[in-house]
Formats: structure tokens, sequence, C-alpha cells
RNA sequence: GCUGCAGUAGCUCAGUGGUAGAGCACUCCCUUGGUAAGGGAGAGGUCGGGAGUUCAAUCCUCCCCUGCAGCACCA
């Protein structure tokens, strides 16, 4: 038998066996480690401790201790303990598949009864008893005729449609946790006592498309959440309950910012504070756009059909648009219209209006642009994903060659947007060329490079997302993240040839011909209505002082300081300080309470002693404490603080 | 759109086959109180909408609407 080498994290190298196994290697070391080990490392991918090893490789011999992989397979082999409760109480459940994701595991089932959340307390108590049982976890490797064989016999077509799409060059192993077998890629620990009784949970039932497809069976998904011990469980499930405070949905209500009613299902109802934020926002996006020599226009909401089966979105997105028909009672002919759902065709036709010279270019044409989109009901969420919305939206008319160096100026406009909004983690993605798409190789090649080139050059990486460009072209993503971790698309950035070869658009370039210009798509906030919904979870509701609907509340502490009060006020807001009075009749802890729930950031209090002398009680939003200053001094303070972070005097 | 769950006062929620209740909010009165809810009184509901079963439906059944979780979708 032939010697392979492994070598050890600490640069050691010993000699072994050709397929010998992580177990074994473990015990040669110290029994210590042997009995410690529940999986190894091996040339960085992820070993079952029973896996013959054949080649000269790197290995590092995981235990508990190690984070990633023992979470890994305590999630693991959970979902395959969940699939056997299931099956040991539902024999007629067909398992389909059961992956390790963030923070758990879910796994699909085919079962004709919908689960239960009463069910869930069986399957847990069933897991519980299942790993007191400590079965032993072992494993075989089968030919792929013998595992469509057993699975067509056991009348699981699930199984058969994955082995399928295993590449044939991967073994197909079968894990048994006790008498229990499932097809999987493992690894898996060596028995089923190994996964602690108490640091998981089972969270949630929902349906799930078999391999997500729409158009196939719809599954019943059970997701659970594991962690390597009871406190960590804990601090998971403390941590969802603190994120549903930050809810933008429940924020919104407690600060009146908006609502939204059954009549207009996925519109929103601006309220005073809420509209002030957004008219904030627009100013500031307005004022740097300005400042990065965007132009603005504004085009109209409602648009016959025509354009839009010239624009080719009649024919991709007809049942997600608001169609407006005129009838004959009131025009000469019927006509179809739609609310505009984007506003990219318009502004074709702009460009389009007079000649255009290369020396027009690059033309960044921005619209603060209501949309409007029929999304499918299931899709909406609060003020994420809603069916109107104002994007910050232009087109950049330019030319390839110019793309790379809009880009990067694209990309650094939005940094500064968001570093100034408070955003400190944001993702870059970059999605590259579909299977259907348009356009040669060669040009998907430049484009998509031109993009990659772009974030480099304003310094920053991004993940490739292959295949998940448009078809037209490759784009940027820039994603937030919102309480609870969902990731929402705001910022974006689209290379579109496209759209002007179907409008017609054309500038006439240095050789005296006409030519077709490139269209950038871009988006820094993406819609005001979602990036609003993230900007209160960010901040759990504590908006930065220059976005706060409310910056200061003035409240009395006695009606002798009412005629004070109503001074202090005015004197801010002669400085452009959002403040109002509170004189009513009621205790100051009573205000206190109020306004800090309401995340007014600074409440100046009132009693006798301030109007004596001059002066305000200065009571901060998360402080405790209070200070005295001169009704000048706060003015001051506050005015510079009410001031946006782009007309900021440094 | 699909699967599941939910919808009772402005908000958060309890409740029953015999047309409803709490706390907070609201209005009025008392109270002028020094930093996260002072006291009292009052008003407020076609129990999401429609149909059915029943002597009787907020409660049971069916359909629809809206919301929530997940999936699918997101030009």
């Amino acid at each position: 038998m032939s010697q392979i080498s492994l070598t050890f994290p600490d640069g050691n190298a010993r000699d072994y066996d050709a397929g010998v196994t992580a177990a074994e290697v473990a015990a040669s070391i110290a029994t210590s480690l042997a009995k410690k080990a529940i999986s190894a490392t091996v040339n960085g991918a992820h070993y079952d401790l029973t896996w013959p090893i054949e080649a000269e490789a790197s290995i590092a011999i995981n235990t508990m201790k190690d984070e990633a992989p023992a979470l890994e397979l305590i999630r693991h082999d959970l979902a395959h303990i969940m699939a056997r409760a299931v099956q040991e109480l539902w024999p007629d459940v067909q398992v389909t598949i059961g992956p390790v994701i963030k923070d758990g595991w879910y796994y699909d089932f085919d079962r004709k009864e919908p689960f239960t959340p009463e069910d869930l307390e069986t399957i847990e108590k069933k897991m519980k008893e299942i790993i007191n049982k400590r079965d032993p976890v072992r494993t075989e490797v089968w030919d792929r005729a013998r595992a469509i064989k057993h699975y067509e016999d056991n009348g699981e077509p699930y199984k058969v449609e994955l082995i399928d799409a295993i590449p044939g060059d991967e073994p197909l192993r079968m894990y048994w946790h006790g008498d229990w077998q499932d097809l999987c890629r493992g690894p898996h620990l060596q028995n089923t006592g190994q996964v602690p009784g108490d640091s998981w949970k089972l969270m949630s039932i929902a349906g799930a498309y078999w391999r997500g497809d729409s158009d196939r069976a719809q599954l019943q998904r059970i997701y659970g959440v594991a962690f390597q011990n009871k406190e960590q469980l804990k601090a998971h499930l403390h941590m969802l309950e603190e994120a549903a405070k930050r809810d933008h949905r429940k924020l919104g209500r407690e600060m009146d910012l908006y609502h939204m009613q059954e009549e207009a299902p996925g519109q929103v109802f601006w309220h005073p504070n809420g509209w002030t934020i957004y008219t904030q926002l627009q100013d500031y996006m307005r004022r740097k756009q300005r400042a990065d020599g965007y132009v603005e226009v504004n085009t109209p909401q409602v648009v016959n059909r025509v354009l839009w089966e010239k624009s080719g979105h009649w024919d991709n997105y007809q049942d997600h648009m608001f169609i407006v028909e005129v009838d004959e009672e009131h025009a000469r002919e019927k006509t179809i219209n739609a609310l505009k759902p984007m506003n990219c065709p318009c502004h074709v036709q702009i460009f389009n209006q007079g000649l255009k010279s290369y020396r027009d270019l690059p033309l960044r044409m921005a619209e603060f642009g209501s949309c409007n989109r029929y999304e499918p009901s299931g899709a909406l969420h609060g003020i994420m994903r809603v069916r109107g919305f104002t994007q910050d939206d232009a087109h950049i008319f330019c030319t390839e060659d110019q793309i790379v160096g809009e880009t990067e100026k694209f990309i650094k406009l939005l940094a500064s947007v968001y570093a100034d909004l408070g955003f400190d983690n944001w993702t870059i993605k970059l999605s590259t060329r579909p299977e259907k798409r348009i356009g040669s190789d060669e040009s998907w090649d430049r484009v998509e490079a031109a993009l990659g080139d772009a974030c480099k050059a304003a310094g920053y990486d991004f993940e490739v997302l292959p295949g998940e460009g448009a078809f037209y072209g490759p784009k940027l993503e820039f994603t937030l993240t919102d309480a609870i971790g969902r990731e929402w698309q705001c910022g974006t950035l689209q290379v579109d040839p496209n759209l002007p070869d179907r409008l017609d658009a054309n500038y006439v370039a240095q050789d005296g011909a006409k030519h077709r210009p490139v269209m950038l798509h871009r988006a820094v906030l993406g819609s005001f209505e979602r990036f609003i919904g993230i900007l209160i979870e960010e901040h759990a509701g504590k908006l930065p002082f220059w976005l706060a609907p409310r910056q200061v509340v003035v409240a009395s502490i006695v009606s002798d300081a009412d005629d004070y009060v109503h001074e202090v006020v005015a004197a801010l807001r002669a400085k452009g300080v959002r403040a109002e009075a509170d004189t009513r009749n009621e205790k100051i802890n009573y205000k206190v309470r109020e306004h800090s729930v309401g995340k007014v950031p600074v409440i100046l209090a009132i009693g006798a002693r301030e109007v004596e002398e001059r002066t305000v009680t200065v009571r901060r939003l998360g402080e405790k404490n209070t200070s005295v200053v001169s009704l000048d001094d706060i003015t001051a303070e506050l005015a510079g603080a009410a001031t946006p972070p782009d007309l900021q005097a440094d």
C-alpha cells in the first residue's frame, strides 16, 4: 500500500497509508484527540472522520471547539435527525432536501396535510428521543444504479432527481442515522448523541417549491436554528426579539411616519413626520447629484402602451403593470395606457429631442420618478417592497469607453451618500451574463470587465453573481441589511445597450455619423420607500439629527414657562431647526417619556429657573443625564447639527 | 402568485352560538408637577367584507380582501 504525507496545521508532516481516515489520523496523534475529534479539514474541504484520504494533503482535526465545522455538523445532523423524526411520526412523508443555512438548517418535506405549530412540538420531542438514543452514524458509497434503484423501489422520485443532478464523478454517499437512511454528501458526526440536546429549536413552517421552481410541486419546509450551546441559542432568540423592536413597520407607527390601508395595498400614505424624512432625503440627493453633473427632468405618469411595446416592457411585464384604460365615453377611441413602471423609456424620449452630439456625452439625466408596479401580493413587505414608489433614478447616456469612468464616479457618489446616512456595511454584487441574452460575448466581456474595473478603481471589492445579469447587460447591485439580517438591493447600476437601440437613440460622433449611446440605469437609494425603511431599521428609529422629523421638543415644566417655551421654539425655527412646543398640562416625566418613545433626539425642558436665567435644560435621546445651556449656545449648536452633511462648513 | 397562519376600539391584546372587554391613547375636570406613564370622569366598536347554517353568528362553514412568515418574482 502506498504512503501519503499529511501536513498538520503546525507545519509538521507525517506519512500514512493511502486511504487512511481522519479518525485513524487523530488516533495516531493522541487518544484524547481521537475521542474529541468530530471531523477534519482536508485541503480546505470538510471531511467526515470515516472518509478515506487517498493523497498527500494538508489536514486539521476538528473538535467541538472549532466553531465553523462544529456548527456545520450540528446543523447538518439536526437536519437528518428532524427528517428521521418526521418520518417516524408520519411514515408516508417523503423527505427531499435539507441543507445547512445561516444560523441553522431547513428540510423540505412532501406531505399532504400541512404541518401545524403543534406538530413542531411533537417533532422536537421525537428529535430529543433520537438524540438520547445515541444511534451510530455510518456511511457507504453507493454506485449510481443501486442508489437510483433503491429510491425508485421506494417510490421516492425526489431523491432520484437529486441523484440525476449530481455530477457523475462525485461519489454518491448514503448515510444512516441508526436505521434511518438518507442520501447525503456529508460529513456527519459519529452518533446522534453528539448533537447538543438543548441548543437548537424548530422555528417555523413555510411552503417552498421543489428545486426553487414555481412551476413544480410545493413542499413544506421546516426551519430550525442551532448553536453550540444553550447560551448561544438564547442570545440568538434574544437578538430576534430586539430586531423585532427595530422593525420599520412598528417604528413607522410609533413615530407616526406613515400608514398603509386596504384600499391601496403596497402604497404609502406619508404622514407629516415621514414626509419630512422623505423630503430631507430628496433635497439632499438633489444637491448631491447636481454637484455631480446631473440634470433633473420629470416625465409623465400615464403613458400609452405603444411606448411600452417599443421599449419591450409590454411583452415582458404586462402582468406587472397597472393598466389604465380610457373608454369611448370619454375619448374618441379607446386607448390603453400604463402607469409607468420605470422611467427609462421616458428619459430616452427627452434624449431624442433634438440632435445630440458626442460633446453632450456623458449626459446624466436624473428624475425622482414615481413608478407603479403591480407586484405579486406575496412580495409586498411594509414600505420595503411596494407597488407605488419613487426612485432616485438617473440614466447616463454615454459611449462604451465612458462606462468605467462613469461607473467609478457613481460608486464614489453612492459611497459618500451611504456614509453620510450612517451605513458602513454595504456590499457590491456584480451580476454577469445570463443564459438568455442578447449581444456578443466580446461585448459582454468588455462590459463586465468595465464594471469590475470601476469597482476596483473606486476601492471596493465585489461578489460575482454568475448568470444574474439582465438579458441586455450586467449590473452592479448595492445591498444593505435590515434589522433581522435580510438583504435588500438599494443602489444599482445597469449597463443597457438595448433600450437606446429599441427606442432609436443616437448621437453624432466625431466622424460625423450617428452612433448609439449606451445607457447606464442607476440609482443610489433605489426607492425612497425602501431606503427609508432600511434607514429606520439601521438606526432603530434614532435617525441622524438632520433627518429626524421632529428634532427638538421644548417642554414646559410649569405653565408659567409657556411664553419662554414659545420664544425658544421661535428662536430654533428661525435657525432652521424643526422644533415644537409641548406646553400641555402634563408632568415633565410624562413628556420626556412620550417624546423619548417618539425618538425625538433633543428635549429642552423649561422650568422657572430656565426662564429666570434664559437657559434650557438639555436632554438627549438615549442619555439619562441633562445639562443646562444658554439659549444662544443651544440655538447655535442645534442649528449646526440640523445642517445636512453635504452643507456642513468643514 | 403559491403554502401556512392571522384580522375584535387609534395602538397592544383578552373573550363568548344569546349583537363585547382591559391597558395605553383621546375628551373633560382636579393637579403646576424638575427628566421614561399624577388622579378622577367620559366618549369610543356593522368584532376585515360577502354569502350560508341556525330561533339566534363576532364565534361554525364557504368565498373574497388585507396583513404576517417562507417560497417564487423584483424590468
